[in-house]
RNA sequence: CGCGGGGUAGUGGAGCGGUACCACGCCGGGCUCAUAACCCGGAGGGCCUGGGUUCGAAUCCCAGCCCCGCAACCA
């Protein structure tokens, strides 16, 4: 099955941000999840550039405003490679088939009647240059720029028709209830439909950044709906009819909770009018909170650089431990005393050590050999339903993007396999000699367990889970067939296995709560 | 009366009608294959407040307090 899945475009008037990584990440996971089941996925991903303020920016730095997004949106895509991000296509909203794409796009929404010329009006402020609503202003002035006096200023702009599809919009939500999930999300958007639509401006005048508005001199399309229109862009709309009939529609936008209303009634409509398919699904994310207070964002100086953390953690661990620590319906808490405690307590004494002791005992009880499976104790047994429990309930919880949980069904077949060795205790069977087939039976199981950990992992920690698989000597679940791994007892006795160093070695500096 | 979501052990969460659960952390014990890791046990809360419904309420209803997000042209 063709999976299509896409992220939002990154906004770049800033430098990236862990909750730009964290969308990536959880998106990276579905798109690698799928494609290890055997999809055929396309991952979008990519940068937001035709904002105005970039003009602006550019100015003040008084370099042409393409070398600004230019810089930006490198950043972007160097943060996504180095988290390992296995996108697709890294679309930039200033490529040329973009552009193509949308004001085609365009083109339908006026062929359809859905443009019209009226003015806008509202509160702008010198200061900020930019419109306030009326409630946006504090004892009638910029909430920014108080001591300025406010403007009351118009501007003529195109309109679409936004309140033309209500009722088709209130029809999807009634028709498709996971439309726009996680349901919280949905019944935010139920509200404002309730409260009515009213037409959107799509056009800015005069500008000199941002795409041309199709045939209306001296109008740019408004950058929100220049943005939205990248996922169809993306494939090939308007340029590339043949891959565009392939993937569209999307079969799930990962977007973040606070642009719902864009993806959920908006680019609906906005695709209602160009005569294009829906997309199956919307998820909307929750966001990452600096543990203590506030939001985790550059204003409030408590940002983790995406870039430098991924170094100070590593990647795949970090992958992990936000997916695990930030369930991805739900905003979370998260710092670097949280980050350092998981990743200690799961990857370091959980897994890491996990490898580390089951590889040296094979080492030293059976000559670095796989060992024969042997007679299944209860123990073993126990293990192996453990193992077999968290293959169905992985896919589960993944498919409907709860990472938390998914990823929680593979650690408990860490848990269990350390139990497990408790259980047998090999280090003692080992010293009786008639014991052999107890040591191998455990050991076997023990590797047996680390091999599936193994290939479940690899949606989240695409290079420590293929590690892994190394140590073990078997098919990197970079490349493995799916249902050629993913059994208990397909571990060939009698190979070689190999020793690594520490996977994850533990972090000394992590606090105590 | 704008809309939505919350307030549960030190911390973060689950539970959403049957008398509190999980993880981390902490304390004690065990083991020694392993990254002072692993295993077992324990302490610690009665679920924001006040009413109400019920045989029985974190769980349902009402009122209030507090916190967070959104409030459409700034992505």
């Amino acid at each position: 099955m063709k999976f299509y899945v896409t992220t939002a475009i990154a906004y770049v008037n800033a430098r990236p941000g862990l909750h730009h990584a964290y969308e990536f990440t959880g998106t990276d996971a579905l798109a690698r999840f799928h494609r290890q089941r055997g999809d055929d996925v396309y991952f979008l991903t990519g940068t937001d550039e035709n904002a105005t303020r970039n003009e602006q920016a550019a100015k003040e730095q008084g370099i042409p405003t393409r070398q600004l997004v230019d810089r930006y949106a490198a950043e972007f895509r160097q943060m996504a490679d180095l988290w390992h991000i296995s996108y697709d296509r890294f679309i930039r909203t200033v490529d040329p088939d973009h552009i193509v794409g949308v004001q085609e796009f365009v083109r339908r929404w006026i062929a359809n009647d859905d443009v019209y010329l009226s003015t806008y009006e509202g509160w702008y402020c010198t200061g900020c240059e930019a419109f306030y609503e009326e409630s946006d202003l504090v004892n009638g002035q910029c909430p920014i720029h108080p001591t300025r006096q406010i403007q009351r200023l118009k501007e003529e702009n195109y309109f679409f028709r936004l309140s033309k599809y209500e009722q088709r919009l209130k029809d999807l939500y009634h028709e498709r209830p996971d439309f726009c999930v996680p349901e919280v999300r949905r019944n935010e958007v139920l509200g404002w439909l309730e409260r009515g639509l009213k037409d959107v401006s799509v056009s800015r005048r005069n500008l000199t950044w941002g795409i041309p508005f199709p045939d209306k001199p001296g109008h740019t399309v408004y950058v929100w709906f220049d943005a939205l229109i990248n996922y169809a862009t993306g494939v090939g709309f308007g340029t590339d009819e043949k891959k565009f009939k392939k993937w569209w529609p999307a079969d799930l936008h990962v977007i973040g909770l606070d642009i719902t209303r864009f993806h959920c009634l908006f680019w609906p409509a906005m695709l209602m009018s160009a005569g294009l398919e829906l997309p199956r699904q919307v998820y909307a994310h929750g966001f990452l909170h600096y543990a203590g207070e506030g939001r985790l964002s550059r204003s409030s100086g408590n940002m983790i650089d995406p870039i430098a953390a991924a170094n100070e953690w590593g990647s795949d661990a970090l992958r992990y431990l936000l997916l695990r620590e930030a369930p991805f319906a739900k905003d979370s808490p998260i710092s670097p005393d949280l980050l350092d405690l998981r990743f200690n307590a799961d990857l370091a004494n959980g897994l890491g050590n996990l490898v580390s002791r089951a590889t040296k005992m094979v080492e030293l009880y059976c000559e670095a050999r796989v060992p024969p499976p042997g007679k299944e104790g209860p123990s073993e047994k126990a293990l192996r339903e453990t193992a077999e429990r968290a293959l169905r309930a992985h896919d589960e919880y993944a498919a409907r993007l709860d990472f938390s949980e998914a990823l929680a069904a593979i650690f408990a077949v860490v848990e269990e396999a350390n139990k497990h060795f408790q259980r047998t205790q090999p280090w003692q069977a080992v010293k009786e000699p008639p014991r052999k087939g107890e040591v191998e039976a455990s050991l076997y199981a023990g590797l047996e367990a680390v091999r599936l950990v193994a290939y479940l992992l690899f949606p989240y920690m695409p290079t420590i889970s293929p590690r892994i698989a190394e140590v073990l000597g078997v098919e990197s679940p970079a490349s493995a067939k799916w249902e050629a791994v993913a059994r208990w007892g397909l571990l060939e006795s009698g190979k070689q296995i190999r020793t690594a160093p520490s996977l994850f070695p533990r972090l000394e500096r992590a606090k105590t709560a």
